[in-house]
DNA sequence: AGTAACATACCAACCAGTCGGTATTCATGC
DNA sequence: GCATGAATACCGACTGGTTGGTATGTTACT
């Protein structure tokens, strides 16, 4: 038919800014419907629900973030330390974006969501654990050749690298600058540093 | 006149729980008064808008954790250095509590409003702020016995545990349970321990 | 012709905020 | 001690605009 990709492909884009700029909540189906150019009818024709919506951006943003992470450069490093590290440097140089465009929409939608629409929650949860997941395991090969013997667990690092990111993301709101956030991707690369020791 | 500072009081706490529990524009203003047990006429009388209720709601929030963390067994240790590690394990200590009870308030507001609502936007940044600053004092003291040359500023270290914070309680959010946060607590203490060496 | 894609007008529920009114308190004068 | 009046606290029905979602099409492709 007309071109029913496309105009999807354009609502989940919309979702995603508007949704990452506003919130979830304040995001309306008419402001995204706007955003993406396209007819309320459209938009009812493609998703049974604004909730549909939020998981379809949702699914879309998991897929946007798989492609970018693993076809970065430090994705492409040889030793697995090289590519923890790297990571927290391709995070860092993202941060010269504008705000809404390095923040991540999980992470933003979980919070105000995550007593009121279950669904919602669970596609949050299992996307940003996917990505964690992506993490541990250049964790664990690192570990493996640099810190055998540590006591801590690569996933359990996965997970504060998120957290850091996500926090950082708070104080970038909080301030307009990504300052803050910079300054916090350096403590967490000095201490990976330091649980990863070079020699 | 009938009890004033009390009702006033109930709507602040109650629009901290609400909030808490599901976002900022979620919480409806009748949300609110059915939770603070008070009438809508009463509400508008004591607050101009729902926006100003929100800017009260964080004045209190930030209120009650100053006095929380200045009154705590941990704020009375001699040393710097157990003032800032005790200060974490306070918090991990708290993470025993349901979700919206550990939660931050200003964090989960700032995250939805901060293009929308400015005066909001400000005040979450500047109750969070202050907040580090509290850290900061500690951090510098601690910093001058235990890592008088090291390169790292106190005041973005206590930026670095927000951001962990904040983070660990998106993660509790999205999983429904505080295990991920309590690692990354532990975590944000391992690397505090080893920027400020014990000998 | 039949069906998927798109559009417009519309709806009931809900939203923040208003309004007219009542109840309670307190200051003043006596 | 008590009437009086002003001010504050409180109430709940109401309003105009907005919300997610629907009903009823029309257009375009196969």
């Amino acid at each position: 038919m007309r071109n029913s990709d496309a105009t999807k492909a354009k609502l989940l884009d919309a979702a995603r800014d508007v949704i990452r700029t506003k919130g979830y909540a304040a995001a309306t189906v008419d402001d995204i419907c706007a955003e993406a150019g396209v007819s309320k009818g459209s938009f009812f024709h493609h998703f049974a629900s604004k909730e549909q919506l939020g998981i379809g951006a949702i699914a879309a943003f998991n897929q946007m973030a798989a492609t970018v992470f693993s076809t970065a450069p430090y994705a492409a490093e040889h030793d697995p330390r090289d590519r923890v590290l790297g990571y927290v440097d391709f995070r860092a140089s993202l941060l010269a974006m504008a705000i809404p465009e390095f923040t991540c929409l999980l992470g933003t939608t979980v919070q105000e969501i995550y007593t009121t629409h279950p669904d919602l929650r669970i596609a949050c949860d299992e996307g940003m654990s996917a990505h964690v997941a992506g993490l541990t395991r250049d964790l664990d090969a690192a570990k493996k050749i640099y810190a055998p013997d540590a006591d801590w667990s690569p996933e359990s690092i996965g997970y504060f690298m998120q957290s850091v990111l996500q926090g950082a993301f708070i104080f970038a709101k909080a301030k307009q600058s990504a300052a803050v956030a910079e300054d916090s991707l350096s403590h967490l690369r000095r201490y990976l540093e330091m649980l990863l020791p070079k020699t």
